[in-house]
DNA sequence: GCCGTTTTCGGCCCGACTGTTTTCAGTCG
């Protein structure tokens, strides 16, 4: 798949072409390109294939062209041209919150800002506040976008690096290999991923990791030797793979899975037991005991298998070894509906039929299309009228299709808590999501959350925090007051499953589930592929120690315990 | 750049918010 590749080569065009001042409807086309080719479910390589590029909505006859001339050559004049004058670094910079191409046309022409240290040094002399339009606030606001953007830059989305590990896992496939799996944190199911590490097992390391550095994508070979090899992938992205002997394999997943700290004190559990742990095994003096299976190394040190995402030193080994057994945790085929779906309604590029037939063959029984309400208005945001048109449209695809269909909507809750509709149209729907999307910075939307959670037709909030991973912080909330007042009022809580919100985090859900409150998986998809986001919620989930019993769309019937329940 | 059509041009999302202004520009979603 050279999806993404391109889409991150047209992103960039649009991004350059910010800087430059191209034509605004230019850069809309780029980017809009970009996002579809993203969120394209289907191979580019096959669509070319056939002579189907200009098929691709946003595809037209210049774009099918660049994309024609990068999938024959491998390269596209458009944009090596574009990018000869443009210092590498810079167009990052753009993704900083509070920096657009305006800010940053302006500081590189005037104060030759270049990359992010540039940045830093123009905002800390006070030379970027010195120019024209240009007040302390702003530089105060850009401060607080570089220190985020700092601390997140070099890691890797799970949404990026779960499918990137899996189109290598099939490529290594075809190698000889008797075992593999991702690990470190990417098999922990973190929200955020630094290297990209893969295990295998297999007995010739020096052919496999041959095999390794082939991978169609490679960008450059970092190492190559025989049990490591590291290569960069066009994205940018950096991807450890080891070879072991298949029985150190156990002790090996196990050690480069992590934590850290959960391995820091599983060792000291082995040295109490006169053992050592290290990656190669289990051993008594000389002897190896434990190696070949993960379950055995924890076996070998009395505690039983502790699933991946529980390994964080959040308690789990105090836990186990005072003999009491861990929570049953959701599994990924657990889920019997999405509850959080938009279609082309509003902003969602699917029909419901689409989306209906999709979630079918996914093996759902019930989904809910959550399109965002009027006010939302950037997000094609649907009034009454529209709603009753899609409540006709979901009956009869329902019927067609055989899928069960909440009619939902996605309400905006406004900074003062009112809300979008009123009680007359929540009433007649089947779930109501509450959500805030606009919010001043300075404001607590604590109150307006509450508000929402007493109203007696708001089913769920949505995202709660309103976090977006890397970019900014979400509002001000008070998430134990907003846990309280959701406990009481019977409202439940989202685990938004869009990989850059994760929205509860681990974290906060595990605070809402000690406290009892339900929580709901919404895949927030705006397209069928995304609906397959769902698993990183559910990895957030099973982070959050959740059972089965937390999730309510675990159930066969989630609507009956909602509000609307009792309408 | 794309796209639809009253079909080869003209529209393409825009409102809220913020900080900078003194009526508006930049950023965000």
């Amino acid at each position: 798949m050279r999806n993404r590749e391109l889409a991150i080569i047209f992103s960039k065009i649009a991004d350059a072409f910010e800087l430059k001042g191209e034509l605004p409807f230019k850069i809309l086309a780029y980017r809009k390109v970009a996002r579809i080719l993203e969120d394209l479910t289907e191979d580019i390589e096959i669509i070319w294939k056939k002579g189907d590029l200009r098929k691709i909505p946003g595809v037209g006859e210049g774009i099918a062209k660049k994309i024609d001339e990068y999938l024959h050559t491998g390269e596209m004049r458009k944009y090596e041209e574009t990018m000869r004058d443009i210092p590498e670094g810079l167009l990052s910079l753009l993704s900083i919150q509070g920096v657009g191409a305006k800010t940053l046309k302006l500081a590189h022409r005037e104060l030759k800002v270049n990359n992010k240290a540039d940045l830093a040094r123009v905002l800390n002399d006070g030379s970027l506040s010195m120019l024209p339009g240009m007040g302390d606030k702003k530089v105060e606001n850009i401060k607080k976008g570089l220190e985020i953007f700092s601390i997140e830059e070099k890691r890797i989305s799970i949404g990026v690096a779960l499918p990137l590990v899996e189109e290598i896992i099939n490529w290594m496939g075809k190698s000889e290999i008797s075992n593999i799996s991702p690990a470190g944190s990417l098999r922990r199911m973190k929200e955020t991923i630094g290297d990209i590490d893969i295990l295998v097992a297999g007995e010739r390391g020096v052919e496999v990791i041959e095999h390794f550095t082939k991978f169609p994508r490679v960008e450059r070979i970092l190492a190559k030797g025989s049990t490591k090899g590291s290569i960069m992938v066009r994205e940018g992205h950096q991807i450890d793979l080891r070879v072991v002997p298949l029985d150190c394999y156990g002790a090996a997943l196990q050690y480069f899975t992590g934590s850290k700290a959960h391995n820091i004190k599983l060792r000291a559990i082995a040295r109490k037991r006169g053992l050592k742990l290290s990656e190669y095994g289990v051993f008594r003096g000389g002897k190896k005991i434990a190696g070949a299976k993960e379950e055995d190394v924890y076996a070998s040190l009395g505690i039983p298998w502790i699933p991946p995402e529980l390994r964080e030193d959040r308690g789990e080994i105090e836990f186990v070894s005072d003999g009491k057994e861990l929570p049953d945790i959701i599994n990924y085929d657990e889920l019997k509906g999405d509850l959080h779906i938009h279609s082309n309604y509003s902003d969602g590029s699917n029909s419901i039929r689409e989306l209906a037939k999709y979630a079918k063959k996914m093996g759902y029984e019930y989904i809910a299309i959550t399109d965002h309400s009027r006010s939302d208005s950037y997000a094609g945001g649907i009034g009454k009228k529209k709603l009753l048109e899609q409540a006709k449209e979901i009956e009869k695809v329902e019927n067609e299709v055989g899928i069960k269909i909440l009619k939902g909507i996605e309400l905006k809750i406004k900074k003062d808590g009112e809300l979008d509709f009123p009680d007359s149209v929540l009433k007649n729907l089947d779930i109501v999501i509450g959500a805030i999307h606009t919010f001043p910075k300075e404001i607590d939307m604590t109150p307006a959350l509450i508000s929402a959670c007493k109203n007696p037709w708001v089913d769920v909030i949505a995202h709660p925090t309103g976090r977006l991973i890397s970019r900014r912080a979400g509002y001000k909330v008070n998430i134990e007051k907003l846990i309280k007042a959701a406990k009481d009022t019977h409202t439940f809580l989202e685990i938004n499953c869009y990989p850059d919100r994760l929205d509860l985090s681990d974290i906060n859900a595990t605070r809402a589930k000690e406290s009892g409150v339900k929580l709901t998986l919404g895949s927030d998809a705006h397209n069928i592929g995304m609906l397959n986001s769902i698993r990183f919620g559910i990895g957030v989930a099973r982070r959050a120690w959740c059972s089965k019993d937390d999730i309510i769309n675990t159930s066969k019937e989630p609507w009956k315990l909602l509000k609307h329940s009792k309408k």
